[in-house]
DNA sequence: GTCTATAACATGATAGAC
DNA sequence: GTCTATCATGTTATAGAC
């Protein structure tokens, strides 16, 4: 580092570089979660960050490249805390609590690109398929046989089901979920999931009525 | 109609514009599906249906209403039989159950697109506000007082729960859902639908165990 | 006249010169 | 760091083909 003439003003080139690098990577993590990928220009996040817009393909190579290092900012999800299947549902509807408020830039540019962008939906598999092995590891071992199996597709649909609901909520914003409180959403979605966590009821291929299930019968019931 | 020269070629003018214009649309739809909005090129959709790109334009005017025309194509949602709880879940699950095989081209371009495409975004919010509206007024009265918002929450997070589901068997292709027969995860997503579409358990704030639910009891129980 | 092809212009990503 | 050039794309205008 041969560059500090010891002036009052204390940003090195480097510093100043390194500020400019982390202004542009947060103008894009605010676009890219807004517009998704392909409507966000190179341009628009040189405007917003106030720079040259080559500077960001000096400083990043492409727009890709961007985008990456864009959405791999954020902390990852928290992990799990597998004890039970009430532990789990309580956790899972705290990070859809989570979800349905302030959730970081980065994962929303992902959902939103995820569809379109085939590096993004390779993030997003990636991710939700470590979220769905974590859950899956948590899930109660089942009185049959093939149960693995059936934690993994469980954990599979519980992720993406509140995954849904986050799309509808966050990036639709339909109407009727941006108005009601999140806990109020949880609390609906609470039995639900313990369905889905649940050890699984007898298979009934018939599928048609089902009404009963063997075990949890209600009390007082003689 | 003044031209009908009694040529064998029983093709009129008219008649080839609208097979050529027939032509573009199918492409269309199968490109927007593939690679949504903004990355499918009016030139690929040209060249897939083997015209001129020029002639895209010339039949619709611009890319947007290329797609929304194509989108538009299929008929809506079949009509809600609503009844019964029971049925209701019956009727979701055998949507479902479509939605994991032959979805339309045209709604799988919806889906694909509505993150990202403000045009696709709106088309998806009216066709979920119309299926939540639907699925609302088939709910079961509640006991509570305030049960027409809580009909329609419940509607909202069982229709993008399962617009997640379908996200991550079709769209992201995730191998847990990929490889697991339809059927299993309608059986697996039974019971999770039926405690969205049931009426309210009591408020439970604590929310931790919330076993037991005051009606419909299984019959046999005398 | 109606269909098709070519050219022209604007915007955006990216590469190389300065 | 900035400027300019090149290429792809959406879109329009214009000319050619049936």
């Amino acid at each position: 580092m041969p560059d500090r003439p010891g002036s009052p003003a204390p940003l090195s080139r480097a510093a100043r570089r390194q500020a400019t690098r982390a202004r542009i990577l947060d103008s894009a993590r605010t676009l890219f979660a807004e517009r998704g990928f392909e409507r966000t220009t190179v341009r628009a996040v040189a405007a917003t960050a106030q720079v040259d817009p080559a500077l960001v393909m000096q400083h990043f190579g492409s727009k890709r490249e961007l985008f990456t290092e864009a959405v791999q900012a954020g902390p990852a999800q928290p992990a799990d805390a597998g004890t039970g299947t009430d532990a789990l549902v309580d956790q899972l509807l705290t990070t859809l609590d989570m979800k349905l408020g302030g959730l970081p830039e980065g994962t929303l540019a992902t959902l939103r690109s995820m569809l379109t962008d085939p590096d993004a939906a390779e993030h997003a598999r990636r991710a939700m398929g470590r979220q769905i092995e974590s859950i899956a590891r948590a899930l109660p071992e089942e009185e049959d046989e093939n149960a693995a199996e059936d934690a993994e597709l469980r954990a599979a649909l519980v992720v993406t089901a509140l995954v849904g609901v986050t799309i509808g909520h966050q990036l639709l914003a339909l109407p009727v979920l941006r108005d009601a409180p999140p806990e109020h959403i949880a609390a609906l979605l609470r039995p639900a999931l313990r369905s889905l966590t649940e050890p699984s009821p007898p298979p009934d291929p018939t599928g048609s009525t089902g009404r009963r299930r063997p075990t949890a019968r209600p009390p007082g019931c003689t």
